[in-house]
DNA sequence: TGTGTTCCCTAGTGGTCACTAGGTATTGTG
DNA sequence: CACAATACCTAGTGACCACTAGGGAACACA
């Protein structure tokens, strides 16, 4: 019964073409359909969580059948993976926006992480709800995920260690706690900013913590 | 279809007895069941989440049928709600062993907290993937989850105003801030831990951040 | 203008799951 | 011993859902 929509795309909309296609602006209508299937499924994904969602209103929201999404994403784990992995490029790209490699430009870097966080709710909402559903299966996302907070608390504590050892940060600083509390201040001050509709702030929540590590740290 | 005949007694109500029964020992049976059922759906929820977990799997468990299951609650959601309310009251029964009721008790109790949740993988996990799973719908569990993280919050803001009304911590406490914080440590915490497999200790995150609370605010 | 590719559709299909209907063995009670 | 409540069971039922089969319109290119 779906009337076939007329094509009023506006072709101006096809975003930036990273990998640079032998010719043909062909693809242009199925790229963008792709996009919003991704961004559809971000969305619910974060809300409902991957069990929670079915193929279909990620289609409908779309503007496609579920068959038709089956097109440019084989079977569900396939969406799933594209959506994360999407998501993880962005937030690469984000914490990666730090002044100079040193330990203590990250770490004060974490103090607007919080901030940062809240102008994507979306983004934030999906961390939460998929590491939480794949908490303790087997699965490729319990892996990602895993590998992930391997990552960033080594990367954490490779910027205490610095700061440490260029003197500073107080001798008594113990890199690889620290970076455990800071990421848990991080992911505790989430669900809170989430569960509490906003009303709980990641961005003072951040800002306090890393200030007040240092206070307690600092060398003067 | 939606009309679900409801046991004589509401199922959210299974507190102790309430019903007087005329004695015999005829319920030992059923009682037991009905404990191995709430078992089982508390380390199946805990560890594959509520619409991950189906109720023959949860009956297989508890060596029964998912009929059979059934019979002892009528609906699914009854089910979740009993396993809530079954770990609410061991949580709380954890939380009330303070030694008196001054806010620092709290607080020093507190650094000790993430050792008793080691002790309890299974009812650690629950809270997790349950708060998770229903971060954003609305449905009962929802709101059980903001309710209690915002009397815990309160709990553990008038701890911090409490001492630094008495002069224990520094004027310049921020009661609010601070119980986001000390909550943001626990729940990241357990997250990690879970994820590690144990590797990120909540036992030794809680006591280390308790006590640089305590170097940061502590008035000597 | 013919032809192949891309993209999306309709219409299933099989599997899973929460839940129901109705029966029955066991057990306590009058 | 009659009988009634308890605590299950077997055998469905309908709803949902991921995924498939096969077709067709639109478009690029020869």
């Amino acid at each position: 019964m779906a009337a076939r929509r007329k094509n009023t795309k506006s072709p101006t909309d096809t975003g930036p073409a990273r990998v640079v296609l032998p010719a043909g602006t062909r693809q242009s209508r199925g790229r963008a359909r792709r996009k919003a299937v991704l961004q559809a499924a971000r969305r619910l994904f974060a809300q409902s969580g991957f069990k929670g969602t079915s193929l279909m209103s990620v289609a409908k929201e779309a503007g496609i059948t579920d068959a038709g999404l089956l097109y440019h994403f084989p079977t569900k784990i396939d969406l799933l993976l594209a959506v994360i992995e999407e998501g993880d490029r962005e937030q690469d790209l984000a914490l990666s926006r730090v002044p100079d490699d040193s330990g203590m430009a990250l770490i004060e870097r974490m103090a607007t992480f919080g901030a940062d966080l809240e102008d994507d709710p979306v983004l934030t909402a999906l961390d939460v709800t998929l590491s939480a559903e794949h908490l303790q299966d087997e699965s490729a996302v319990n892996r990602y995920f895993r590998e992930r907070y391997q990552r960033f608390r080594r990367q954490i504590a490779n910027a205490f260690t610095d700061a440490r050892d260029k003197g500073v940060l107080s001798k008594a600083t113990d890199p690889k706690t620290e970076a455990e509390l800071m990421i848990a201040v991080l992911d505790g001050l989430r669900l809170q900013w989430i569960l509490s509709g906003g009303k709980v702030s990641m961005a003072t929540g951040m800002r306090r913590y890393v200030q007040s590590v240092f206070e307690r740290l600092k060398v003067r």
